[in-house]
DNA sequence: CTAGGGTTAG
């Protein structure tokens, strides 16, 4: 906590001791020793500590280091929720004298830069990407669309993908199928539908068009709006398949048609539609989200004797609406009936019992879980820490909050936007000058990484710190956000 | 990354 206050510049976070212990490895590349070593934890908090970029480009270029794509891929991963320090080291390996980067990082790299909204990064990157004869792929273009459109450009995402043949990239019913998607995943229903209507005879819509759309009408809550566009299918001579019949289940315990859903549900059963774990899930999700526990339960039993077997999904389902609508122990009892059945747990079971008992107030039994992921190789990522910090903010032990945030800087899992977002408000519960000192530098450093405050924080924070005689810091902050406004920072290639 | 099931808060 103290060395947070203390610490002086957009690199505060990282713990003293092992920023002194990197930086100390890193000099001695200079000289003839032992080469770096490449796995890919070491190499990420290198890159972080570093603060010369012709030392770590000397250090990356170190002829002994051999790089591959998946150590790339795995770095970039790692940075991903730091992403102007992503896009450097990827900078320096396209400088690499023998390395060339692979489709995968360079998509990787593509949607670091549109995640910043840079796009003349994004189009440099796509156009290198074309020059090493390496893509762009659809994958890179639903990449780019996803970002456009999330950004709120959806008719730009829309011309990217009428376009996408200039760049040398084949227009084809699946990537028809993807834009549809990216719209509907954005609540840009409208917008997917007519795009359907105008181009589905020429790319040969298929069921899985039409699902895509149908579910684009689930997503917002209007059901009926998804079975004519069914109907519409049928009448095309298309069969609709399980996928079809899952997401109008889903769909009807969506829209709080819970009745509707169950005779759905019974009416799949009974045309042996051969339902499957999915299926399932989404009953058991569905009914224990609208308290409907005891259903949900006889769901769960019922699937084995119909002869399909839980998925560790269905049993976060349930594990995870027993927490809400139940009560912890319930939840935990299953939880340890699923190890008993051989069932390994993944990082989305654990943090759905650490927040049923953050919830329930035991944070130390919620802590204690967080250590038993690391026994099942199973690392507390992001959400873990995000649940865990928050339940410590709003029961008041901020500094416990804090701890767990200095863990993440120095660990393999960086904050995201939400930890900051999170982290920030907290500091303002106690009304103290240094907590608002605190989330000063939190703001400056999330920016630094590429996250970008809301105007509200931003003024609640200055308003803050003007209350608290904090004029220094609320100087430097007013710079910072007039200097990335609107526009996006952009990054050097 | 051609479609359906688990994480997140008011």
């Amino acid at each position: 906590m103290f060395a947070l206050l203390r610490r002086p510049s957009n690199h505060f976070h990282v713990l003293p001791l092992l920023r002194s212990r990197l930086l100390s490895s890193l000099t001695v590349t200079t000289t003839p020793s032992p080469p770096p070593p490449a796995d890919p934890a070491t190499l990420t908090s290198l890159i972080l500590t570093s603060t010369d970029p012709r030392t770590l480009t000397q250090t990356l270029h170190c002829p002994t280091l051999h790089w591959t794509p998946q150590l790339v891929d795995q770095i970039l991963k790692r940075l991903w929720n730091h992403a102007f320090k992503a896009l450097h080291f990827f900078n320096i390996l396209s400088h690499h004298p023998t390395y060339t980067h692979s489709l995968s990082s360079f998509d990787h790299a593509v949607d670091l830069a549109a995640r910043l909204r840079d796009y003349k990064t994004v189009w440099t990157l796509v156009y290198r990407m074309k020059s090493l004869r390496l893509g762009p792929s659809p994958k890179t273009f639903a990449i780019i669309a996803e970002r456009y459109v999330s950004a709120g450009k959806a008719d730009r995402a829309v011309k990217i993908f009428l376009s996408m043949h200039e760049h040398g990239c084949r227009q084809t019913l699946n990537s028809f199928n993807t834009i549809l998607d990216v719209l509907c995943k954005e609540k840009k229903v409208e917008k997917a539908y007519n795009l359907f209507k105008a181009l589905g005879g020429k790319f040969k819509a298929d069921v899985v068009s039409y699902n895509v759309i149908a579910n684009g009408w689930c997503l917002m809550k209007r059901t009926n709006k998804a079975l004519e566009v069914l109907k519409e299918m049928v009448d095309r001579g298309l069969d609709p398949n399980l996928t079809t019949y899952n997401l109008i289940l889903k769909g009807y315990f969506r829209a709080g048609q819970t009745e509707e859903a169950w005779r759905f549900f019974l009416e799949m059963k009974k045309r042996k539609c051969e339902i499957d774990v999915v299926t399932y899930t989404t009953v058991v999700h569905g009914f224990g989200v609208v308290g409907e526990i005891k259903r949900a339960r006889n769901v769960f039993d019922g699937m084995v004797k119909d002869g399909v077997l839980p998925s560790v999904a269905t049993y976060n389902a349930l594990i995870q609406v027993l927490c809400k609508k139940d009560c912890v122990e319930n939840a935990i009892l299953v939880f340890e009936e699923m190890l008993r059945k051989g069932y390994v747990p993944n990082s989305t079971t654990y943090n759905v019992v650490i927040r049923g008992l953050c919830h329930a107030g035991e944070m130390e039994r919620a802590m204690e879980f967080m250590r038993r992921m690391k026994d099942d190789e199973c690392e507390p990522n992001v959400q873990t820490y995000n649940i865990l910090i928050r339940y410590f903010c709003d029961a008041g032990e901020i500094e416990k909050g804090l701890d767990l945030f200095e863990k993440m800087g120095s660990g393999d899992c960086l904050p995201n936007l939400d930890t900051y977002n999170v982290l920030i408000s907290a500091m303002f519960v106690r009304k103290k000058s240094d907590d608002l000192f605190v989330a000063g530098k939190l703001l400056i450093e999330m920016v630094d990484r590429g996250f970008m405050p809301r105007k509200l924080t931003f003024n609640r924070v200055l308003d803050g710190l003007l209350l608290t005689g904090n004029q220094g810091l609320a100087k430097e902050i007013l710079r910072l956000q007039s200097r990335c406004g609107r526009l996006p920072r952009q990054f050097k290639l």
